[in-house]
DNA sequence: AGCATCTGCTTGGTATACTTAGCACACCTC
DNA sequence: GAGGTGTGCTAAGTATACCAAGCAGATGCT
């Protein structure tokens, strides 16, 4: 590990801080400008522009919000949308709709995963 | 603010709790399990499935990654996507999966259909 | 009974995300 | 020149995400 590259805010990270700076930018705004919006403070706006902290989700979130590109994007650039993950769920397509249904309890997604295992014969 | 709920963990985060449970359930693991796949301390998922902790995207994700379910559907549940952004998840999901399963008869669909109504109230 | 081994949970500490106050330099206006 | 306002950055503190060790109950085996 070199001195350039800290443990806590390596790679992709930085890459996210120019991300970030660019877009800014871009859209003609100080970091204290863009901070207000995004409410978070100007100086640590300023550490992730330049990659020393890696930014939660929330505050990924709101500076996306903020700089009025998708929250999607941003969490792509950052790293925390696995590639094959991004557009496609018609892989799993009956088995993930499923699993992730709100309406249906633990039980009810064991009973249907059973019965839809059954007809596909897989599994 | 009252003692059952704390101003950390409120709402939207405890039923982030309940999903994340819920799909571990699903999936069969202990806690220990499930933690040791995420690479968490199993103390610590714990008090994720309690919502008493808002866990880091980067957690969110290899979370998500253990249970097999796609990392947008993991921040979408944690409302960390916004609206626009969720599309395609829960919306017509599981009958719109069904519909388009091409392993699935058109016997066979009409079954899992009935199920799944009668499961989440006919709809 | 007693030991082994699961289960989820509590406690107390460390690492790090995030903030409030303030520095140093540039560009104005007087 | 001195004062005002803009920029990005540094330093030191607070809040919280996260971990290691260990507790209490349930189950099972001899």
């Amino acid at each position: 590990m070199t001195d350039d590259e800290k443990t806590t805010a390596s790679g992709a990270w930085r890459s996210l801080g120019d991300f970030i700076r660019g877009q800014r930018e871009l859209a003609n705004l100080s970091m204290r400008q863009l901070a207000e919006i995004a409410k978070i403070s100007n100086p640590y706006l300023s550490q992730v522009e330049r990659g020393l902290y890696k930014p939660s989700a929330e505050v990924l979130k709101s500076i996306a919000n903020a700089l009025q590109i998708s929250a999607e994007t941003m969490y792509s650039q950052a790293g925390l949308l696995d590639s094959s993950t991004t557009r496609e769920n018609s892989h799993h397509g009956v088995e993930h709709a499923i699993k992730i249904d709100p309406r249906l309890s633990v039980d009810q997604k064991e009973a249907l995963m059973r019965i839809y295992r059954s007809f596909v014969g897989g599994g």
